[in-house]
DNA sequence: AAATGAGGTTACCACAGAGAAACTTGGTTA
DNA sequence: TAACCAAGTTTCTCTGTGGTAACCTCATTT
């Protein structure tokens, strides 16, 4: 079960899209500048399975050249707050490594 | 920063890790079992991810055979409401999706 | 003396999924 | 008429990751 809803946010780069239209739509290659590191290809791949799984819907303006603007549906504001905590976790966890660096257990003084 | 922080549960199985530790400690074979489709191989990987992000730790018990336990961090622990929250959503989108699969859209009467 | 059980490790293989780069479409502007 | 834009699509390649299965240790039990 967990499993199938992790499903959901799975694939490269799903959770920063969703989390890239927490604050409204954006269009396809204003979400490129937002996530540099992602390809068109798998951008495009995701932003269809996300919209498969009823987590965000698409609009094509019918402008010319035309323009597609990508937005959360109800749902998919859903899993904002868990995005969000896992952010805090995620903090809060590399924060306690950091210490965990900066204290060598034992180096006192031989 | 998402990216690094979705990483903290990336992995295969690791959310079943750790939602499988919710309830206190379990050993590696306990933890087989509440995870079938997972190997020895990549249970022992995970494990020890986990440990290393300070997620768990491993405690041995110089039995005979020796046994070992496998517990969540307080910073572990606070990522089971998110783990939660994606469950929630999770089921809420796959309720979605066989309502839609229930209403095609026109098939009234042709 | 051999089998058992916990908790792994190692070697090997296969494949899904990601990346790069080039191509497409169709109206618009220079 | 040629370049340009948005928004993709296609091809091709390549690597990380996970799966399978066999092996290991060491004390205890039979």
């Amino acid at each position: 079960m967990l499993t199938e809803c992790m499903a959901v946010i799975s694939g490269a780069w799903a959770p920063n899209v969703i989390w890239s239209l927490r604050a409204g739509p954006r269009r396809f290659n204003e979400l490129r500048v937002d996530i540099p590191p992602v390809s068109a290809k798998v951008l495009s791949a995701r932003l269809r399975e996300l919209e498969g799984k009823g987590v965000l819907v698409r609009h094509v303006r019918r402008t010319s050249p035309p323009s597609t603007e990508y937005e959360l549906t109800r749902l998919g504001a859903e899993l904002l707050p868990a995005l969000d905590a896992i952010i805090q976790v995620g903090h809060r966890l590399k924060t306690a490594e950091a210490d965990r660096d900066a204290l060598p257990e034992d180096v006192s003084s031989a």
